[in-house]
DNA sequence: CGGATCGAC
DNA sequence: CTATGTCGATCCG
């Protein structure tokens, strides 16, 4: 589905983009866009759902400032550091640039409304859009020229567009379209991968092949003509096939195929991208939409021509958000977000950069990894304000209906969470693990009304004043986690009794907080009575209180006279999952312990330990497990460090001081900042000042005697780049461009920018950007420290303030 | 693990 | 009147 927002990245500033504006390129039957704002603005002053934007808004800017301030911070050695550290990744990256592969995305032009137009001719020509009053989900291209867009509230495009004709959603129709173009998808990738209903990526590298030795007739299609005037049912009478049309081999000529076969068999059109990645692909497929298609052979010149002057918005994650923050450190495009990769490196998370990174190369995966498993289930519904008890009974509808899904994929969870949105439109979620895994309605429900009465309590007297209310499960068991499940200790405790991790004190009962909440609504009563039954008695509270610790108590012992009148009671211990039959439960106890503090050695006896802190401790102990498995991440690195020498194994001073000739035995190596952009550097460091983290260095230094790869319009062989400032030195003399180093880190000397730099176009937009638009539209362009702070504040002011006047 | 946030459809 | 629903990922504490 089409994103409001996207396409959208020169618009003023980011709350505006949230609240849907956007620009009309050339408005002849619609709104221009400063209507459109305008509208819109009127339309969401003062409404809490706009004071929350603005809030929101206000969050975004503190990290901006945040940012900022961490950037002022970033000394030029450690800017120097780490344009070599992604200078080398870079080159690393482009090197293993995979070009083989063609990867297609399929995009339907408009769907759901597409689809309701070709069901409801009499709209055609109508601007119309499919949703509700309250939410569209997308629009027609009539309509959107009024500025009406996916993920807009349909009384406010309503506002914009009086006539405009709001369709409600069958999503069923939509589903059984979206069955028939996968079908042709699959004949020419059967592995293809569908990002909802109206988009999907194909990997069409061996599809190819194959077709090449295709006789013509295989590759025949008929045209069915189809006239409007005429019904359903008159169409199959009257389409006799006539017109051949016959699809050559090649990837854009498959892909016309394609879009002309959904066209015959949906009367839809659809758009599509042909690249090397998914990524490329996603944005090709943008770029000649509606019912077009776009290209990128599989050329790394061609890649990088594509990504040159893209704005970074158009890529597939990067959205708002991210948007901004880069756009206040002055980058708008794909080339800046490159050219700014040191300073980035150095501001994000290492996965962000990385992933910068790779936008920034034009890189993205080539191949369509299928969805691995289920990660969560949730459910949620947005309401008009109610009572608590109604609340209450909501939350049980939630759960039940959470339960029948999960039924359907036989899953037990193991985390429930809680997601309450006020009247404000504040979000908050509570989660809470239990050691038995849960999925019926009643096990959910015992978790989730918890979370739910401890926010009551938290805002007591005052009603919880709700807008939206859901309920998430995660933390799926496994199938042997399923089988263990049913063995194990947690199995006497009855289904849906949890040990909680929070609420550690003794609440109230439900009927306590609401005395007549089984009065009040009579709609939702009915269930409720009957499942109050059952929960009653399962849900009296297991919060690992010390009156719930009886209750714990009692179930174990309960089960010991029934069998064998405990003399050889049969414990399952819930860490290590082994049968034991102590005699008695101090000594099966002390086995928990013992599993507990990871040592099964011969036991300190202790008769204290009581229930209560082996629960606890069993709590603790499976959180300490979780964070085991996880991988710890490497840390951005921008100390000063050591570097050993792979042939000399001495260690090296690593800042890099350019050390002269003899030493620089070489592969190439490209300083460049503007790799792959423009011309570029094609000298090496002397491998011994390389700022990488060992392994990379060494795998580094085992590869250097391959050739690595020329960057497209790398022409002379010599040409130095300062990693300061970025610009090609004249001299080919290391130390006179060491010279040049120092001064520039130094001084500051960004400012003494080459003519034929300029030429280049290799500048930092913010860098020469003296123009008179400063202020206005672009105010603040960031400069480099060294020339401006003043643009700095004033970056950070330039928001929604601006728009009000 | 829990909570908030981002991003996509 | 009236600003979605579901999911995965990531970051921070």
């Amino acid at each position: 589905m089409e994103n409001a927002d996207k396409g959208n990245a020169s618009s003023r500033e980011g709350l505006l983009l949230r609240l849907g504006l956007n620009d009309n390129k050339a408005g002849m039957q619609g709104l221009d866009k400063e209507k459109i704002n305008k509208i819109i603005m009127e339309a969401s002053k003062g409404s809490k759902f706009y004071e929350n934007e603005l809030k929101k808004d206000q969050q975004v800017n503190e990290r901006i400032e945040k940012i900022l301030k961490l950037k002022s911070k970033v000394t030029d050695q450690q800017l120097m550091k780490a344009q070599i550290k992604m200078d080398k990744l870079a080159m690393k990256l482009d090197q293993s640039r995979d070009l083989s592969c063609t990867i297609v995305h399929i995009d339907m032009d408009a769907f759901y409304a597409a689809v309701e137009l070709r069901d409801n001719p009499e709209l055609r020509d109508k601007p119309i859009a499919v949703g509700s009053m309250s939410m569209l989900s997308t629009s027609n291209y009539h309509a959107r020229r009024f500025g009406v867009r996916a993920a807009m509230p349909g009384f406010i495009a309503k506002k914009l567009c009086p006539h405009l004709t709001i369709v409600p959603l069958n999503f069923k129709k939509y589903e059984e379209v979206s069955k028939e173009v996968r079908e042709i998808l699959a004949e020419y990738d059967s592995h293809f991968m569908p990002m909802g209903l109206d988009e999907a990526y194909l990997n069409i590298t061996e599809y190819l092949e194959e077709r090449k030795n295709w006789p013509e007739d295989k590759r025949q299609h008929f045209i069915k003509t189809y006239n409007s005037a005429l019904n359903e049912q008159q169409h199959q009478q009257s389409t006799t096939q006539i017109k051949p049309v016959v699809f050559g081999a090649s990837a854009e000529e498959v892909v016309e195929e394609i879009r002309f076969r959904i066209e015959q068999k949906t009367r839809l059109t659809a758009s599509a991208g042909i690249a090397p990645n998914t990524m490329l692909a996603k944005m090709c497929s943008d770029k000649n939409k509606p019912n077009g298609q776009y290209r990128i052979p599989p050329e790394r010149e061609a890649v990088m021509n594509f990504i040159k002057d893209l704005a970074i918005r158009k890529v597939p994650g990067i959205g708002k958000v991210t948007e901004k923050m880069l756009k206040a450190l002055n980058i708008v495009t794909c080339s800046e977000l490159y050219q700014q990769r040191a300073l980035i490196s150095l501001l994000f998370s290492e996965t962000s950069w990385r992933n910068f990174l790779e936008i920034s190369l034009g890189l993205g995966s080539t191949h369509l990894e299928r969805d691995g498993e289920r990660k969560s289930m949730s459910t949620e519904r947005t309401f008009n304000e109610i009572s608590a008890a109604e609340q209450y009974s909501l939350c049980q509808e939630l759960c039940s209906d959470l339960a029948q899904d999960l039924k359907k994929e036989g899953l037990k969870a193991r985390t429930v969470t809680l997601k309450l949105k006020n009247v404000n439109f504040e979000v908050k979620t509570r989660a809470t693990t239990v050691m038995s895994a849960v999925s019926t309605e009643e096990e959910i429900f015992a978790v989730a009304k918890d979370l739910l009465r401890s926010e009551m309590e938290a805002v007591a007297p005052q009603p919880l004043r709700l807008r939206l209310m859901g309920i998430r499960v995660s933390g799926f068991l496994n199938e042997e986690e399923k089988k263990y499940q049913q063995k194990s200790i947690v199995n006497f405790l009855e289904p849906g009794k949890h040990i909680s991790t929070t609420g550690l004190f003794p609440r109230k009962s439900e009927e306590e907080i609401f005395p007549n909440a089984s009065e009040k609504e009579s709609f939702f009563n009915k269930k409720r009575a009957t499942r109050q039954q059952t929960n009653q008695a399962a849900s009296l509270n297991m919060s690992p209180n010390k009156q719930n610790l009886q209750d714990m108590k009692s179930l174990v012992k309960s089960v010991e006279p029934a069998e064998n009148n405990g003399a050889h009671q049969i414990f399952i211990c819930p860490v290590c999952f082994e049968e034991h039959q102590d005699s008695t439960l101090e000594a099966f106890n002390r086995h928990i312990d013992r599993c507990l503090s990871g040592t099964l050695e011969e036991d300190i006896t202790d008769n204290s330990k009581s229930w209560e802190n082996t629960t606890e401790l069993s709590v603790n102990m499976e959180k300490e497990e979780c964070q085991k498995d996880k991988t710890s991440k490497p840390q951005i690195e921008v100390q000063p460090a050591e570097i050993v020498d792979n042939a000399t194994n001495r260690s090296t001073d690593i800042f890099p001081k350019l050390q002269d000739d003899e030493h620089s035995r070489e592969s190439e190596c490209s300083l460049s900042s503007n790799f792959g952009f423009d011309t570029c550097a094609k000298q090496d460091f002397p491998s011994n000042v390389l700022s990488v983290e060992k392994e990379e260095y060494f795998e580094e230094s085992s590869s250097s005697e391959i050739k690595l790869p020329c960057f497209p319009d790398a022409t002379e062989n010599k040409v130095l780049v300062c990693p300061v400032c970025n610009l090609e030195q004249k001299t080919t003399d290391l130390a006179l461009f060491n010279r040049h180093v120092d001064v520039c880190l130094n001084k500051g000397i960004i400012k003494q920018l080459t003519e034929e730099s300029k030429s280049l176009g290799i500048l930092d937009r913010g860098q020469n950007s003296t123009n008179s638009t400063v202020g206005k539209k672009r105010s603040g362009t960031l400069v480099p420290q060294s020339t401006s702070k003043k643009a700095k504040s004033n970056n950070s002011k330039c928001t929604i303030e601006s728009f009000f006047k």
